[in-house]
DNA sequence: TTTCACATTTCAAACGTTTGAAATAATTGA
DNA sequence: TCAATTATTTCAAACGTTTGAAATGTGAAA
């Protein structure tokens, strides 16, 4: 209803106040040289007019900006915005705001919203890349300027000369391959996930060093790999329980979403030893306690670690207590969960 | 690895080419004033040194910041993710980051929230009040400076003189029993959430007003409440389910995972009946196609478009396209998906 | 009364832009 | 050639802070 009355500025207050912008300024920053009456008087006066102050101008003076610049290829992928839930808490609660980016996955608008986050000047950058970002430019120009960046949940294509936090998925998949093993299987199938991730290689040494380290002889019968897509994980499922001679009795998984088409799959054929097939996948999801044949376990990632992680070494970075080419690899474990 | 070099400024540009800063930034704005030729050795300059504007100076000048602050819950319900998804998009596509910051249904985080983003000059406020907001100071102080707020996703508590955005949760729950009456259901029951949300009245409101406009009588028999904890969905599953005489056929559901938990426990008992009760919630979950007694609809809430709504309502009382006294209420319909 | 020490306040520049007004340079016409 | 246009560039102030240096005021010691 109010119109927009004048700005309440360091100078209103000032002048209202009779005195200089400066004393203003440090009686609000509570100056050991001002009169603890005029901070008084001051600060009451900034109070009654709600002053607030100015970010922009304070961002300007300081050269620095409080905000930290997130990209991440799809807050829809409940991992994704796991990893934010931890982030954005652990940042506000160091006085920094976070400013979103999604990439959708495709290079071009993940260059995009980097160059915006740079003209924003945010005092550093936690990127998980697109599944398409082989050149890394559009990052470098970040710690060109002294920014520092965190590469974080996905792993970039390069392996030096980064700051990185990523789940231990080779030690997850190691995890739950030995509790298969343990369970008696000897059997035992990975589902992998498209190729080009790196992640669906680091699972599948988790997979067969455990393999190994019990003396299980691997087959590469019992390896398969799909895109995601639904039809695609189906005929992958054909073709590990393609030999009735020697079907796998358990199988683990790239991701819950494809497990659980493979386990739909497997139990809409009526074999009577597919429903005994034991199931472990990652992610954990809220809705497995609804399911009739559940997975016997998950491989939680846990998600919002990784993003507080990465944020903890953003401000560790920022505030140069960590060397900026001292890089360091932060691997999140994965913890199984049997349900 | 390359130190901290002098940033880029238009002052730096402008020794560079030995011309004014005010020149230098009237070509990079492409002034008609500016010679061509300058023009093209300014931006090829600015581009060879790698010139980013600085958008604190920027934002200091103009009085704005491009920033657009969002407040909700909680970011690990995938309803406000879904809002987010779509909003975040929308603000990108125009030009304006936004500042995410959870509040955990917590009043007193709301506030500091609300605080910081106030500080940060963000042009316009989107706001997904706590469960607990029953003053409004924090929020009116954006009104105050001349700073519209659109409140979505949940409704406060006073009807008039805001500018909102909803789902239309009235006509998703007249719709679904609707849907369940012309399946020749006529003992509907309805499980609504706390008594203390809105949601849950104008959903129950929905429901009478489908089961009035079909002359079915209704029994308050037929209606139960639920604060969401399990135990607490049971025994109201139980009120519900009770007079064996006289039992519902069907059962709308205030959202899913207590639909999932409702479903979950009618199967436990070995009724006859029970299995055939037909359900329908609100929330349409992806997992849904995995259960075995899956819902035979869902309520789709279209979070992603409330989320655009809410954006692109605030940018036209940001552009002055609507008068900020003009207050404007978005409904956002739901959509029945059957399964 | 001077002088000095200290407490307190103010000055002035800086951060990096934008922009209307003023200044200068180039071009045209007579 | 000279004034009058027109094209182009520069000046200078402003946005709202912060902060070291300088200025002022006060009281006490000499």
């Amino acid at each position: 209803m109010m119109k927009q009355n004048t700005p309440v500025t360091l100078k209103f207050l000032a002048e209202k106040l009779k005195m200089s912008v400066s004393t203003v300024s440090k009686a609000l920053n509570n100056y050991p040289t001002i009169n603890e009456y005029t901070k008084k008087r001051v600060q009451e006066m900034a109070k009654d007019l709600r002053f607030t102050p100015n970010k922009s101008a304070i961002n300007l003076k300081e050269r620095k900006s409080r905000i930290i610049g997130v990209i991440l290829p799809n807050l829809l992928d409940h991992y994704f915005t796991r990893t934010i839930y931890g982030l954005e808490q652990f940042a506000t609660a160091n006085g920094y705001n976070i400013i979103i980016s999604q990439s959708q996955d495709d290079l071009e608008k993940e260059i995009q919203s980097a160059n915006m986050l740079l003209r924003s000047r945010v005092d550093g950058l936690i990127i998980a890349i697109s599944k398409h970002t082989q050149d890394y430019a559009h990052v470098d120009q970040f710690e060109n300027i002294g920014t520092p960046v965190v590469y974080y949940a996905r792993n970039p294509s390069f392996n030096l000369n980064c700051h990185k936090v990523l789940g231990n998925t080779f030690q997850g998949c190691y995890e739950a391959t030995q509790f298969l093993i343990d369970r008696g299987h000897r059997k035992i199938a990975y589902l992998g996930g498209p190729k080009m991730i790196s992640f669906t290689h680091d699972r599948f040494n988790g997979y067969i060093n455990a393999l190994r380290d019990n003396d299980i002889p691997f087959s590469s019968d019992f390896v398969a790999y799909t895109d995601f897509d639904q039809e695609n994980t189906i005929s992958a499922i054909q073709n590990l329980f393609a030999d009735s001679e020697n079907v796998p009795t358990a199988l683990v998984a790239f991701k819950e979403p494809i497990l659980f088409d493979a386990i739909k799959y497997l139990r809409s054929i009526k074999h009577p030893n597919f429903d005994k097939v034991e199931c472990i996948g990652f992610g954990n999801n809220a809705f497995i306690t609804y399911l009739d044949a559940p997975p016997i376990a998950s491989i939680e990632e846990n998600p919002e670690s990784v993003g507080e992680n990465a944020i903890k070494l953003l401000l560790q970075l920022i505030n140069d207590q960590i060397e900026i080419q001292d890089y360091q690899k932060v691997m999140v474990d994965c913890k199984l969960v049997v349900h």
